[in-house]
DNA sequence: TTAAATAAATTGCATATGCAACCATTGCAG
DNA sequence: CTGCAATGGTTGCATATGCAATTTATTTAA
């Protein structure tokens, strides 16, 4: 036992596949919760996102929400079939905007108390100043990784469908 | 200005969404390295844990990974189409065993300058000492979410496909 | 005003992901 | 030996994810 557990100065394994394995841990907590009400925590995400964000169009939603346009696109299609949200003509002909309906916001209110019960239980379990941390750890990495979305200066704290 | 930047004491938004926008950045750079081997990282991290644990169950390799069964079965469809990876019959007429090719072992040597110049070009742009921190952390949250597959003493660091 | 460049979004293709249901086998009780 | 429970893995179904190529529309240059 002679390699002590002091924290390497080199990280040991890959970011990428640490990063994989907690998030599927994790959207699968979040999964159960929402199970509930028959939404994916991806698909809740999405739905506030539209809520909070109001009409938009797609490309300004996919860059906030940091996916590709052509997913963001697809992850629409459950929502708008569920008549959650609805895309409509934008300015252009070429461009849309994506907004809810009166059953999104609903349906996006009913599910936000399971949602935050998810959360308040994965707080509970990894105890609130590690969930703290590891925000603020992943906010900067986020941060160094990409220019943030449009630095949008009015309501960016807003948007993460707030708890 | 008067809210100051001081770490809250509740977390702020989802943290399944925070912590999917880094998984999709991250592994987007990581992606764009391996590339060049022609590997996405996640074949990459399956084929290194299947060089690793040897011929293995796939039960086992799927803990290992914590990947549900299911998931592990389709993800390894493409390596074995490859021809890195082979799936024979095990002890029992119902199990099998993983295990790879000589063109496995060949390819995964390859790539690994690839995963390594990735990791490498990511602790550059996020600095040593912050990755070292996120995989601290990253570990602590797994360890406090499930208990650690198999807890198996002999070679748990050589695993994650050693850098 | 007509052709070329640019912009916005979507589709084709391939993979990743997990739950529930299922099939095949084996182990065990009677 | 028969039948049922447990084990091990795979398929059905649905969604998530992104790159490259495509389609449609606008803008700009000639």
């Amino acid at each position: 036992m002679q390699k002590a557990a002091t924290s390497p100065t080199r990280p040991q394994g890959c970011t990428n596949l640490k990063l994989r394995q907690l998030t599927r841990v994790v959207s699968q907590r979040y999964d159960a919760g929402m199970s509930a009400v028959g939404l994916k925590t991806t698909q809740y995400s999405l739905l506030s996102h539209v809520v909070k964000l109001g009409p938009v169009r797609p490309a300004d939603l996919a860059a906030q929400m940091r996916m590709d346009p052509s997913t963001l696109t697809r992850n629409l299609k459950p929502l708008v079939d569920a008549g959650w949200v609805a895309v409509v003509p934008g300015v252009d002909a070429r461009s849309r905007l994506v907004c809810t309906t009166a059953a999104g916001s609903a349906k996006r209110a009913e599910a936000q108390a399971h949602w935050r019960a998810a959360q308040e239980s994965l707080n509970q379990t990894l105890g609130l100043e590690r969930v703290v941390a590891l925000h603020a750890m992943v906010d900067e990495v986020l941060h160094l990784l990409a220019q943030p979305p449009e630095e949008d200066t009015t309501n960016t704290d807003e948007v993460a469908h707030a708890n």
